[in-house]
DNA sequence: TTGTAAGCGTTATCAG
DNA sequence: CTGATAACGCTTACAA
């Protein structure tokens, strides 16, 4: 690193404009000049002119944190992502913070961006506790995080990105897996596919499980099926072993396109041909479908929307602290590329 | 969509605990207990003691709005991004996050997304303004963006992610551009090029002058080029022209990944093989470097390590708001992949 | 070293 | 409809 300054001093800072000041300007009180800041109706129109006249002459800016003071209110919500270095760096995310800011934005609320890590869990809490926060937007938390039942108990908006693994009475959104899996089971045949089977993902996770629930439920209970556990070495092992019991299977569907990224290899190198041999069907229209070779049919859920949707819900509980806790579950869509 | 609820309603709010009861709890004055929230050293040790114990007897936090009112911080920085879709989605992006959050998350500040938007230079120095942000790091701002030069002149603290396009007394970050293109032109030398030639991003930017001359200054001055726009399509069009006028080069680098993603197609329908007969580098060491085909050997920036930089001389501003303007420079590095 | 008291800039209650 | 006035919860001179 080469580091060379260049030394311009800087002028001092503009002094701030209270209400105070635009109400003497007003000639009117305090009360009243909040009063048109805020938008309350009953203000005489004259003395409304006034003070507006007053406040953009002054150049007034509420402070927001003495606004924060009385109200409560941090106006301001956080993202808590987890912090493997995949997911940061994948569209998948790209498209949650879209979406939740197309509700924050207008809403004047800050997103705060936080990763789950040592102390993380900690801060957030704190953060709630201490009025910096209003709720928290919690992505794809761990089987295992205490930090859901944490914010379930200090009674903070909360709302997950997908159904927690233990029940829990939380707000979240999730896609309808059972109906993805559907999907991918009626496209394969669709193309003509009629030996199918799947790889599913871990059976103690919500996701897992009903995608191999709805996979079977549609393609026939009999359906033969390897579990794998979500990562590309998961898929590879499965597919070798789903390979090795039923050499004749036409059609897969794997639970997640990086298990599918992993079983691709498998087949190639096994000779079959995809699709001309072997169809295959991924899910979540990850980053990992368009590395596949070929790219990948896959069932994608509508991110951005659901982003929004956490966003409205949590608005809501942040406004209205009795919310009674509520799930809202989307439709996932086929995305056909060159894999089936 | 397909929603549902249950209805369980939630407890209310746990009451909040002041500085005033703990001062009661522990018999002493709320300017004591604020003092050792706050470390002060003069403090009696006995006292200290007792306040501390009353302090985790009525479970004590802090209200952050009301500290933030005297103390005039708001303990919040921005990180502004382009909102041009990609860039959410892009690894460069998690890499900054990341690195910013190093510097932040231990200092306790809050990072708040925003992206560039209609308005949102507005909100932010609003924000600043109204005291709700500290300061700003701001990522790839565009040429006629006028949010540096409004930062500069309301003096909030301020860090861009490389040096503005137009001279302005503002704190950045910068990769050794010039460095960067020498690097290429070496390494193409190096693997046995003798007849290089360069796609130039637009020279009406910093990085598209210098990646220029720095390349051409290591690999001659009589060197052909053309210049693209830093896009796909731009790539393509300085390949197509690139190659009609001298069709005897063997080695060329392409001032960014996505223009090199756009010239590679180029180079295969002319019947010339990747690394083989033609040798390609790139710069930013983007996903594009990795979606090209064959991988793109890179010229790639310590973005985490500036992401921290930035932070820091950020941090820096706010804490003592005359340092000087300052500029730190990185030195890039070469990633070699298979298109050289 | 500790306590008293004066803010910090709003909002909100309650008379008028 | 408007204006005093009392919070909101904390920091910080200044005094003791």
């Amino acid at each position: 690193m080469v580091g060379y300054k260049e030394v311009v001093p800087r002028r001092p800072m503009t002094r701030r404009v209270t209400l105070e000041e635009v109400a003497r300007a007003a000639g009117v009180s305090r009360a009243t000049v909040s009063r048109v800041v805020n938008g309350v109706a009953s203000v005489d129109e004259n003395i409304r002119h006034a003070v507006e006249e007053a406040i953009s002459d002054t150049g007034y800016l509420p402070n927001l944190a003495a606004r924060s003071l009385v109200t409560r209110r941090a106006d301001a919500v956080a993202l808590v992502l987890p912090d493997e270095d995949r997911v940061l760096g994948d569209p998948f995310f790209g498209r949650v913070v879209r979406g939740v800011m197309t509700v924050t934005a207008p809403a004047g609320l800050h997103l705060v961006l936080t990763t789950t890590g040592v102390g993380t869990g900690e801060q957030v809490v704190s953060d709630l506790s201490r009025g910096r926060l209003d709720g928290v937007i919690l992505i794809h938390t761990s089987r295992n995080d205490p930090l859901p039942g944490r914010l379930v108990d200090g009674h903070h908006p909360v709302v997950l990105s997908a159904r927690p693994p233990s029940p829990l009475p939380i707000t979240y959104v999730d896609v309808h897996q059972i109906s993805g899996a559907a999907l991918a089971a009626q496209h394969l045949r669709h193309v003509g596919r009629t030996r199918l089977a799947t790889i599913a993902g871990p059976q103690d996770t919500p996701a897992g499980q009903d995608r191999l629930r709805g996979f079977l439920a549609a393609a026939g209970t009999g359906t033969p099926w390897a579990d794998g556990d979500f990562t590309m070495a998961g898929g590879e092992t499965a597919m070798t072993r789903l390979l090795a019991d039923h050499p004749g299977v036409d059609g897969v569907f794997v639970a997640s396109d990086l298990m599918a990224r992993g079983a691709l290899p498998v087949l190639r190198r096994a000779g079959r041909r995809v699709p001309e041999d072997v169809a295959v069907v991924g899910f979540d229209d990850s980053s990992a479908a368009l590395d596949c070779d070929p790219p990948l049919t896959t069932v994608r859920q509508p991110t951005e929307d659901m982003a929004a949707e956490m966003a409205r819900l949590l608005v809501r509980q942040i406004e209205h602290p009795d919310t009674p806790v509520a799930a809202v579950i989307f439709q996932p869509t086929l995305v056909v590329r060159h894999s089936t």
